[in-house]
Order: structure tokens, then C-alpha cells, then sequence
DNA sequence: TACAGCGTGCCATGTAACGGCACAAGTCTT
DNA sequence: AAGACTTGTGCCGTTACATGGCACGCTGTA
């Protein structure tokens, strides 16, 4: 099924460099201009992208892709799981919490509530986050096997700020820390200006799914504020695990 | 290309039903079992789907359609231009601001801001709205021509609870009203206990491309807040198209 | 005026998608 | 406890259909 890999990437690439036309999209991605021509045209008539209406014809992808991400969260019903817990959890800190689900190497946010007070950035949903420069990412590896976490240290360290961990040996004294406490953090060790404390989600098989976070700009994360937050978040998590265990166990399917 | 459309359906369903496997989710599609296999394990060689791990095997969808649709905000830069201007907007009303984007005969929520304050409901990214029983629909039809509008009206008109708009007479003289205040409401016309104002945001063409809205339980919209609300609400849709123009405009290209 | 870029459409070739079928493993029923 | 059902997976001959080179009409530029 070459034609359908390729399909979707023609997908990918217009997402990513929209709007675009057959040409130039032709020449980035090194195949054939009639080849992609008909893929266009394909993936219209599916409704996944569709002419700006300007001429020459340019493409841009439609929101048929955030109708299907938006069931992207990994364990079925986490999202309503959370969402109570997430706002909770917002009023007791009136600050930027974020939901993110564990997936394969990777962490990704699949949900956010903001705070209302003024903040640098407002993360996309579908952000990749940092497995060991973010809080969201060194709570799952804390909570992952050891083995696990000793792969991902082995990939190397990429540096992003002054204080990211690019030291194997701080990271594993680090996820001690983590394992301790109940809770990870993150001081401006992925964007500067940002710090935060997370805590994960554990699923039916003992493995973290996802983990939740309290997001705060740096200047606002005293050293007063982080174990309280680390508290909550603590808590919050606990909450959504012990949730999704009882989904399981109960009636919840259809 | 027959199969990627049978592909790209099959994720949709996935989506819709996950976790799923192979022989189900054939019988719902009325697919060979051998195709829609073939067909699965394409679309998670190309990291679409993957197994939950569990046996039988059962198949959920990956953050990689967040990771597409985040880009769906129909105008190119529309989610940076409109981003800081919910921010005040949010600042100002403490409600919740949607922005929403037009798409054919449809209105698609692609960011938020929420309140702080307890609320009832919170929608997912990517849902569709209504257009003649939600505030950014009108906001968007009053704004078009008027035979699209017409066209809208003809197909009929759904009512979702007591106070939706389901006479075509009725909703011409709303329309009209929207056109002279510069912003749309809605009165529980969908769900019963949220009400709205919104005003459109208007693309270089001169048609409206996206839809701003300030979002409130019914119970806290009252007589006083509605207009002031919308006031402020029509002044960031203004914002928001001169900042589009501007884009286009200026060397705001790559 | 000539040229180079664009988007679009055609068509003979040959690849690879199709789907019926069979099998192994697991689950519920009797 | 043993059959009668599921389930997911893999094979393989046939032929449908995806492929990509090519040519056309158009627009903006040199």
C-alpha cells in the first residue's frame, strides 16, 4: 500500500508547509509532479485539505485532522477523566495546567487550561514535549522501567537552555528525586522562562500512560510555591489513575 | 486511488470507535477482513495507529492527526494574528473565548481560552458548530452574502433545545440585527445554559474566514453584560481582520 | 515575442492491491 | 471437558488501477 503511505505524507507536508502548491510540493518531497497532482486531488475529495480558492491553486489542510486527533488520547476516556481534575486543579493554582499522554519515546499535549494571568507561550495541542527536559516528560520516565529509561539516556542528551540535564548521571539522580518525591520538575530547563512540576498518570498495567502538569513562569516559581504545587499535582494524578482503573473494572465500555 | 480513500476512512473509524479490532471494525464498514487488516497495519507502519497491546490485538489513534490538524486554522498565521487578542479578550471578561474557523457550510472550534470560573461544559478542539444555533455561526452567515446564507436556510433549520432559531423569517430578521450591532448572540439556542456573542473575522477577500466569541453560562448573561460584551468582542474580530489584511500585505510570506 | 513557471489531463505499461481462503490461538457455551 | 464459536494473521493468483512520462493551456516576466 505505497500509494496510501504516500498519501499521507503528501498529507504531512502540505500541513506542514500550507499553503502549497503541486509544483513546489513536488519538488520538496522528490516525486513525480503528476503523482502528487492526483493525490491532491485525492485526499480533496476525502476532505482532508482543500484550495485556498486563490489561483494558481494552493492547498491548505482541513480541521478533518483535529476531528480525528481529538480521540488521540491513548487510554479511552482520559480526557473526560481528567478535564475535572485539570480544572480542579487550575483553581487551585490559577495556573497553566497541561495533560499529556505518553507514546512510545515520546510525550505529547493533548489538553491544556490556561491560567488567566499573563504568560509567555501558549503551547499547541499536539506539541512534542522533551522526555528529559520537560517536567511532563521526566515524570514518565521516572515512572517507566528502569531499562526504559536507561534506552532513552542512551539516545544522548540534547541541550535546550543553560540548566537542561545533559548529564546521564544527574538525569538518574534526578528520577530518583522524581520517584521520592511523587512528582518531577522542570525549571526553565526546556524554554527558559518556563518552569513546572508534573506527576503520572499509571494505567491498568502498571505502566505510565500520561501525566499531568502545572505549568508557571519562572519568575513565579518560588521555592516556597514548587512543593505545594508538587502536592496537587501529585494528587491530581493519583485521582485520574485511580479513575481509569475503575473505568476498567466497572461497567464503563459500551 | 481507490484505497487510500478506504484507508483514510478506515482511520476515521478507528478514531471513532477505538480501542477496535480487525473483525468489528470490517462488519461495521462492510470491508473484507483481509483489506481492512492490510489496511491497519499500513496506516501504523505510516504511525497513524497502534496496537493498545493488548490481545486481541485492538488499535487506537496516535497524536500524529493532532500534529496535522493543528495546523487546520484555515488563514495562514490565523491562530498567531488572533492568540494575543483572546488573551485581552480573556483578560477583560474572564469567560471563555473561542475562535472558530469557517470551512464549506460548516464552523470548526480550533482554539480557546478558558474562564477560571466553574463552567458547565468544555468543548473539544475540532468540534463543529452550528451555524444558525451557535453565536460564531451566525456571526459567519450574517456576514456572508446573502444567497449563501439563503442557500444555508433552505437545507433546513435543526432545532436543539426551546429557544433555537428554527424559522427561516426569524433567522433573516437575526441576521439583519447582527449586520447592524457588528455582533452575533445566542441564547441557549444550543445548549440550554450556554450563551454567546461573537463577530466574525473577515479574510482579504472580503468573506469571512473565522469567528471570535465570548462564551458564559446563561445564568451570568445578563441584560448589562451582553452588550458590553459584544462591544468588546467586535472590536477584537476587527483586530484580528486588519492584522490578516496586514499579513498579507507586508512581506509576512516565509 | 519568447520563455519559464504554473496547474491540469491523458494513456500505455506493469506493479501491487485485492479478497477469498485457510490456519492457529483463544473464549465462551453446553 | 470438548466442541462450536470467535479472534487475528498470512498466503497467493488474478486483474484492476496506480504510475509517471509527456503535452497542453495559461499567466507573469525578461
Amino acid at each position: 500500500m505505497q500509494n496510501v503511505v504516500n498519501a499521507l505524507w503528501t498529507l504531512e507536508e502540505v500541513a506542514e508547509r500550507q499553503p502549497i502548491g503541486v509544483a513546489e510540493l513536488a519538488r520538496a518531497m522528490e516525486l513525480p509532479k503528476s503523482s502528487v497532482q492526483r493525490t491532491l486531488v485525492t485526499l480533496h475529495g476525502a476532505g482532508w485539505i482543500r484550495p485556498t480558492g486563490a489561483t494558481p491553486t494552493r492547498w491548505v489542510v482541513t480541521t478533518k485532522a483535529l476531528h480525528v486527533g481529538r480521540h488521540a488520547t491513548g487510554e479511552l476516556g482520559l480526557r473526560d477523566v481528567a478535564l475535572p481534575v485539570m480544572e480542579d486543579l487550575r483553581r487551585r493554582t490559577d495556573e497553566t495546567i497541561h495533560l499529556a499522554v505518553r507514546e512510545g519515546s515520546k510525550v505529547v499535549l493533548v489538553e491544556r487550561l490556561e491560567t488567566t494571568q499573563p504568560v509567555r507561550i501558549i503551547l499547541p495541542l499536539g506539541q512534542n514535549l522533551s522526555m528529559h527536559a520537560s517536567a511532563n516528560g521526566k515524570a514518565v520516565l521516572a515512572a517507566d522501567p528502569p531499562e526504559a529509561a536507561e534506552r532513552y539516556i542512551e539516545d544522548g542528551l540534547r541541550g535546550f537552555t543553560g540548566t537542561t540535564i545533559t548529564d546521564p548521571g544527574r538525569l538518574r539522580g534526578e528520577l530518583a528525586d522524581t520517584r521520592e518525591r511523587g512528582y518531577a520538575t522542570n525549571s526553565g530547563e526546556w524554554r527558559s522562562d518556563v518552569s513546572a512540576v508534573a506527576s503520572a498518570v499509571i494505567g491498568e498495567a502498571g505502566l505510565p500512560v500520561a501525566s499531568i502538569s502545572v505549568n508557571v513562569p519562572t519568575s513565579r516559581m518560588t521555592e516556597d510555591a514548587r512543593p505545594a504545587y508538587g502536592a496537587l499535582v501529585r494528587n491530581a494524578a493519583k485521582q485520574i489513575s485511580a479513575a481509569l482503573g475503575r473505568a476498567h473494572e466497572g461497567g464503563g465500555g459500551r
